[in-house]
DNA sequence: GCTAAATCGGACTCTTTCAGTCCTACTTTG
DNA sequence: CAAAGTAGGACTGAAAGAGTCCGATTTAGC
């Protein structure tokens, strides 16, 4: 469908909603503000924390906080952090193997294709969220 | 996952198959030259067909064969095609109604980064795949 | 030190979408 | 009229996605 998973657009909301803090916000904030499951926006923080781009304090008066300017954090980035895959087709995945790879006589135009969608998500930051 | 579907690559493959040809094709031939399901290529075919990028003619003898030049079909026509749906979140769809609107914090953004992502696409055509 | 407010993280369920199959009907050439 | 095509509905199975539940760990503040 070429769309964007909730994991990501939430991560890109919650992480617009830390750029206009600049203390630590917890989860339940976040997930009441915004509507989103604080269940599933607690993961989905929590590998935003993995991939460093945000840091957290536990503990009573905890929560999260950008670890980097917001112009330094890309779609392509919160893509990354928070999806398994990104490929846009099986052949131009690295992890997959195509299996049709043999007569498949298209890897080469899509690989470009990726490629230029790639450089329209890099180019987007949550500077331009705010 | 930001992935095209298979019957959007299935479609590509075909059309780029059909481009190369200046006869009617079948289906078959298609599907097994490029080791894809025949039933549903041929659904892929039907829907490309109703769209008026490709004719068909049936019976002995029958099959498919480009309407269009190549350059003049695009990976987004394809897409909207073969596809329900191509917006890049729930927000910036106009058939989905967003459960979260009133809230909503992205949906600006998330709207001049589709528009960006469909001019990738519309500057693809069939004419770069061959 | 205890308690409450947080993050941490595994395991699970439910739903929906996607890929693929099956079967029957209709069309047309030879 | 038979065989080779497209037309198309209905169904199944698998996988991914979204969301839930529950318990463990950490820590500020009383």
């Amino acid at each position: 469908m070429l769309r964007l998973s909730k994991r990501v657009e939430y991560g890109l909301i919650a992480l617009q909603y830390l750029a206009k803090r600049d203390v630590v916000v917890t989860v339940r904030e976040i997930a009441d503000e915004s509507a989103i499951s604080y269940d599933l926006l607690a993961k989905i923080l929590q590998d935003l924390k993995r991939d460093g781009m945000i840091y957290s304090s536990q503990g009573v008066r905890g929560g999260y906080g950008l670890m980097l300017a917001p112009q330094q954090i890309s779609v392509t980035r919160v893509i990354d952090a928070l999806e398994e895959e990104s490929s846009i087709t099986e052949c131009t995945s690295e992890s997959e193997c195509c299996t049709r790879e043999a007569v498949c006589t298209i890897k080469g135009p899509m690989h470009k294709l990726q490629e230029q969608v790639e450089q329209v998500l890099n180019a987007v930051t949550i500077a331009q969220l705010i």
